[in-house]
DNA sequence: TATTGTTATACTCTATAACTATA
DNA sequence: TATAGTTATAGAGTATAACAATA
């Protein structure tokens, strides 16, 4: 990993992240959502059920911001809170079927995406975006955790 | 590009662009920026210097929210309006040293994300990002050409 | 007449902090 | 005593619309 090609990738990866930011914000306006509404839609595409309080800290809310959040969620029948079956303070947030709607339509566009990728490449590609996302998600829990830059 | 291949890789590409989010949400913290200014910052490093016209449009902002965000990035010595060469309408946003500096500091985040791949892929890796990115802009720009859904 | 950018106002979303309930 | 969630308040960021300057 040295010079030139290593270089290239850090820009394509940063032009990817941009536009999956852009994609995000153009995909809730379609939708009706706000972007963070429509995160935490793809959020619980990607992770299923999941307790409102890993919720709101993956997508790095506070208790109280991820309490409003799922309450606008809740109001325009996206998702639905749900008690948590062993532990009565928690709740499980769930996307309605209103909720998967919104991720498959997500869906034709994230497809369209990958079109260029051949069929026989698919696989290795979704090893590795997923490789890269879960070091992205190290690097961001590292970085949280330590003090202030500069 | 069908069935269960597909859907990984749609899986993986939604988990890439939401570590994505997570990563910009953080780091913007880390170096005491918003995370619509650190958007921008990186949009300079893609882009190099950019009409502030297309900063804004590209990042989802009206021209109102565009003059607040370079107002911002000036107040904070992230980068700097001149005013272009032809047009006298118009005015060029450049990144600063101290911009570059953040630029440099989110390099470090992204390669190691990129660590695990192997140098002799990363040439290809970077091709295939480079065009899921084209490809996800060009579907956003549709989609936001259209009218809302449902 | 169209385009770029600025200004002023209002609104949405999130952070913060104090609180309740449960573990 | 610690954790999950709620509520109320304040603040940051953006949209909107009217405007000025230039093309």
């Amino acid at each position: 990993m040295v010079g030139a090609r290593e270089d290239d990738a850090v820009h394509s990866l940063r032009a990817l992240i941009l536009a999956g930011e852009r994609y995000r914000s153009v995909l809730a306006g379609y939708v009706g959502l706000g972007v963070t509404e429509a995160q935490a839609v793809s959020y619980l595409a990607v992770h299923g059920d999941r307790g409102q309080k890993e919720l709101a800290d993956d997508l790095g809310l506070t208790s109280g911001a991820g309490t409003a959040l799922v309450d606008r969620l809740e109001r325009q029948g996206i998702a639905q809170r749900s008690p948590h079956p062993q532990d009565r303070r928690r709740c499980l947030v769930r996307l309605t079927s209103r909720g998967q709607d919104v991720v498959e339509e997500s869906r034709h566009c994230l497809e369209s995406a990958l079109r260029d990728v051949g069929a026989e490449e698919l696989v290795q590609t979704a090893v590795l975006l997923r490789r890269i996302a879960e070091r992205l998600n190290e690097r961001s829990a590292q970085i949280e955790a330590s003090d202030a830059w500069s």
